[in-house]
DNA sequence: TTTGACACTTACTAATTAGTAAGTATATTT
DNA sequence: AAATATACTTACTAATTAGTAAGTGTCAAA
């Protein structure tokens, strides 16, 4: 894989995550990696593939995230812990995440980005439905209602509190997430 | 005050929660109003000062709804479900909040915008941790931790709910709004 | 009857946007 | 040695952007 595809690809993702899709062009990258803009057209043709070839990748990692986690056998905690720290670090970096990124400017996107966030994010509920579920069954986790229910409240915490986090920029971020935790102890 | 500028706030803010704000532009605005674009700068000189406008709207409106809930003597779980209605009325229209619209782009935002968009999610939270709080006292909520964190956790669901619907247009909105009350029973 | 404020329009500008077509240097294959 | 593929650059275009300066019609006050 070329080198330039990739920084492309990062400082594209870096952007996104700072001021939004909407807010980056390519001259953006372009004059920040020292190079035309043609030459990211070379390696995404427009924008749209560009944005999606993104989410994909973001896709790509979320996916080994969870092969990663069952692969060493973390229990129910362990494994949303580690999700969880996946939010720490955005919020370390003042990046808010994809999902609460371009799920603002979803009608804006074009049409296959707007498929792939939206399998993006059925993914991530999915999944953390799944270990809700079953870490109540094994007494890991104590929620009333269904998994699915405080997988979306989980979901919509973490989202949010990186957005506010970067509005109030003190510790909304931080505070949300340890009663996340402190509301699942049994 | 004149109909045309009530016209250009009331669709802007529309554009705003519906496809964010660096995705609108004055054509947007002149073009559906029949107007020209110079219209609106005749009006609100620069974008900056449209944008901010409005946010300084929405912080009017919140300041009347809680004067009003006070005045009729509603009582905190009332005040709350009256406030929770106000993200419902959105989620009902396809359209975000305007923290949640904004809160993501706040980085590309003009500094008068920025500071008022901080003005009003402080304010939102809090009122939202002053009525949890003096509930809770008199046993009308049930919940763990500070109230503050309470709050954040409550503005965190409604914000994202209302983003992710968007993203999966099922009724994940519904199904948070159903699980805070639910959390909160005593 | 004139003055002036109000609510715009006309006509424009400079900057930025995504995107393209054609060219070029370098390395690899035939 | 010639042909081909890779990884770009040069040079451009058409559309859109926020913003401005100067003009115009309407109405009310002086």
């Amino acid at each position: 894989m070329s080198v330039t595809r990739e920084r492309i690809m990062e400082l594209a993702e870096e952007l996104i995550l700072t001021n939004g899709y909407n807010a980056f062009s390519y001259q953006d990258i372009s004059s920040e990696l020292g190079i035309k803009n043609a030459a990211i057209h070379y390696y995404f043709p427009s924008k749209a593939n560009l944005g999606t070839s993104i989410i994909r990748n973001n896709i790509q990692r979320f996916d080994e995230m969870v092969e990663n986690m069952q692969f060493r056998k973390f229990d129910e905690w362990k494994q949303l812990e580690s999700f969880l720290q996946v939010y720490v670090k955005s919020n370390r970096e003042h990046k808010i995440c994809i999902v609460g990124s371009l799920g603002p400017d979803f009608n804006t996107l074009p049409e296959a980005s707007k498929l792939e966030i939206k399998k993006m994010t059925e993914k991530i509920i999915d999944w953390l439905s799944s270990i809700l579920e079953s870490g109540r069954e094994k007494g890991i986790f104590k929620y009333n209602g269904l998994p699915g229910n405080r997988a979306l409240v989980i979901l919509t915490n973490m989202v949010a509190s990186l957005q506010i986090a970067r509005v109030l920029s003190k510790n909304e971020f931080k505070q949300v997430h340890q009663t996340i935790l402190d509301d699942l102890k049994p």
